[in-house]
RNA sequence: GGAGGAGUGUCCGAGUGGUUAAAGGAGACGGACUGUAAAUCCGUUCGCUAUGCGUACGCUGGUUCGAAUCCAGCCUCCUCCA
C-alpha cells in the first residue's frame, strides 16, 4: 500500500474509499502542491439522492475538508439521453421541468455536505446540460470525435465484456462514454478540474475522459474510483423494502433514516463508520472492538452520526431519542412518524385495515389483512386479531394519539386533526 | 432484407390444452430465537364488499366444453448473415 503524502488521499485510503487511481503518484503530488478541483457526476433522475450516492458525496466532502474545490455535476444533459446501462427498457424521458426540479432538490441535499459559493475552495454546482445540449453533431465529431479512439474504447471493460458475451451494445450506450469523457474536458476547461471520481463501474468512462483530455491538450487529468459497496450479506447499499434510502426528508422520514443505519449488520459497523461518518479513526477502532450486545452502542453512534451528516445533529439526536423511548422504554414517543386522520372519522370508527393501508404499512387491504392474520399488528401495544375491528377515539391514549405498530420495529402514531 | 431465438407474477426462472393465481429460487414482509444484528427455522407474498368474484403469462383475434400452453396477425427485444 502506498503511503500518500496528500491529506486527501491519505484520508480516503485510511477510510476505505479507494479502489483505483489512474496515477497515484502524480495525483498525490498535485494534491500536495495546490488547491485542486474535482468532480463527480450525478444524473438528475429523481428528486432526491439516496444512500447509494453517499460514498461519492462523502468523497466530495473530504475533498473540500482537505482544502480542495469540489464540483457536483448534475447530469442535466446526460439525463435527457438516459443512461442505458440500467438494462431494462429505456427510462421514461424526463421533462425539462422535472429535471430542473430534481436538480433543485438534489442541491439541497448537497448543501448538508458541501459549502457552495464563488471563491476559494467553495463547492460548485455545474450541469452538463449547459454544454451538451447545444452540441452540434458534426462539430462534435470534428473537434472531439477525432480524438476519441475506438480501439481504446473497445478495450474498456464495460464495452469489452459486452462484446465478448456477444451482447448487444447500442450506439447510444457507446456514446454515453464519449459524452462523459467530453464532460471531463469541458470541466477542465471551465473550472480547471483535474480529477474525476466515481464508483468502480465508472472507471472506464472516467479513464476515457482522462485519455481524451490528453489528446485535446488539457492539463493531466486523474481518475479515482471507490469500491462497489454491499453489505456483508451481499445486499446492495441503500435499498430497503420501501425502496431507496432517500436522503431527502420528504421521501424518507429522518426517524426511518436513522433506523436504517441502526439496523446495520455487525460486520459492517466499522466499515460504515469510516465511510459515512467523520468520526476519528481511533474512535471508530474502539467501537469496532466492541463485541456482542455492546455492538449495539456502536450502531447507535453510527446511526446518529450518519443521520447528522445529512439532516443535522439536532434532528439526528431527536431520532435517537425517539428510538430510545420506543425500543428501550416501550413508550409511544410523540416524535414517532405520525399519520393524521380526521377527528370526525375517528369518532365514527375507522376500519383497522384502512388505517394500516393509510399509514403505509401495507399496500392493499389484502396485505393488511395478512399482516393482521399473521399477528403482526398491534394497537397501543395490544395485538389485534380481528381484522374487522373499527378503531375509534376510545383508543386514544393520554397524549391524544393511537400507537399503531407492525412487527417489532415499525411504529406510527395516529392523531386526529 | 434473410435465417434463427425470446417475451411468464417484484426479479430470476419452470411450465407445450384441463384441480394453474401458475413449480422452484431470489428478494421482501411477519413470527420464533437473539442484541432493533447476522445465521437458522416457520409462515406469508395480484386485487376485492371474499366458502365467492375480478384480473394475470407481450398485443389482438381465432380454434376448443376448456389456452400461459394450439393457430393467425401484430409489436418489442436478441443473435447471426446481407
Amino acid at each position: 500500500m502506498t503511503a500518500f503524502k496528500s491529506e486527501f488521499l491519505h484520508t480516503l485510503q485510511s477510510r476505505g474509499f479507494i479502489h483505483q487511481i489512474s496515477d497515484e503518484t502524480g495525483l498525490d503530488e498535485l494534491l500536495t502542491k495546490e488547491t485542486v478541483t474535482s468532480y463527480i457526476g450525478y444524473d438528475a433522475t429523481a428528486a432526491s439522492l439516496h444512500a447509494g450516492h453517499l460514498v461519492q458525496i462523502m468523497m466530495l466532502y473530504w475533498f473540500q475538508q482537505t482544502g480542495h474545490r469540489p464540483i457536483a455535476l448534475m447530469g442535466g444533459g446526460t439525463t435527457m439521453v438516459g443512461d442505458p446501462s440500467g438494462k431494462d427498457e429505456s427510462r421514461k424521458m424526463l421533462t425539462v421541468d422535472d429535471i430542473e426540479n430534481n436538480k433543485k432538490e438534489i442541491k439541497k441535499s448537497f448543501s448538508s455536505f458541501l459549502e457552495f459559493g464563488e471563491d476559494g475552495n467553495k463547492a460548485i454546482m455545474a450541469d452538463n446540460a449547459d454544454w451538451l445540449l447545444e452540441l452540434n453533431y458534426v462539430e462534435f465529431l470534428r473537434n472531439v470525435g477525432r480524438h476519441l479512439s475506438v480501439n481504446q474504447m473497445l478495450a474498456r471493460d464495460s464495452v469489452k465484456l459486452r462484446l465478448e458475451r456477444e451482447q448487444h451494445l447500442s450506439f447510444l450506450e457507446f456514446n454515453y462514454m464519449c459524452l462523459q469523457a467530453y464532460d471531463f474536458t469541458e470541466l477542465s476547461r471551465r473550472y480547471d478540474c483535474r480529477l474525476q471520481m466515481g464508483g468502480s463501474d465508472q472507471w472506464g468512462n472516467i479513464v476515457s475522459g482522462v485519455d481524451l483530455g490528453r489528446r485535446m491538450g488539457t492539463p493531466d487529468l486523474f481518475a479515482l474510483t471507490t469500491p462497489l459497496l454491499t453489505t456483508s450479506s451481499g445486499a446492495k447499499m441503500g435499498k430497503t423494502a420501501a425502496g431507496a434510502v432517500w436522503l431527502s426528508e420528504e421521501f424518507l422520514p429522518i426517524y426511518d433514516y436513522w433506523q436504517y443505519w441502526r439496523n446495520t449488520e455487525d460486520a459492517d459497523v466499522g466499515r460504515f463508520m469510516k465511510l459515512f461518518t467523520t468520526l476519528p479513526l481511533d474512535e471508530i477502532a474502539r467501537y469496532e472492538a466492541l463485541e456482542g450486545v455492546e455492538k449495539n452502542e456502536a450502531k447507535k453512534v453510527l446511526a446518529t452520526e450518519a443521520t447528522a451528516m445529512v439532516h443535522g445533529r439536532e434532528a439526528a439526536e431527536a431520532a435517537a431519542e425517539t428510538a430510545r423511548r420506543t425500543f428501550e422504554e416501550g413508550q409511544a414517543a410523540d416524535t414517532l412518524p405520525t399519520v393524521n386522520v380526521s377527528a370526525s372519522e375517528l369518532e365514527d370508527g375507522i376500519g383497522l385495515l384502512t388505517l394500516i393501508v393509510k399509514s403505509g404499512l401495507a399496500a392493499s387491504n389484502g396485505e393488511a389483512r395478512r399482516h393482521v392474520k399473521g399477528g403482526a399488528i398491534k394497537i397501543n401495544d395490544q395485538q389485534i386479531s380481528d381484522e374487522r375491528l373499527a378503531v375509534n377515539s376510545d383508543a386514544l391514549n393520554a397524549d391524544g394519539a393511537i400507537k399503531l405498530s407492525m412487527g417489532k420495529k415499525k411504529h406510527f402514531l395516529i392523531k386526529p386533526e
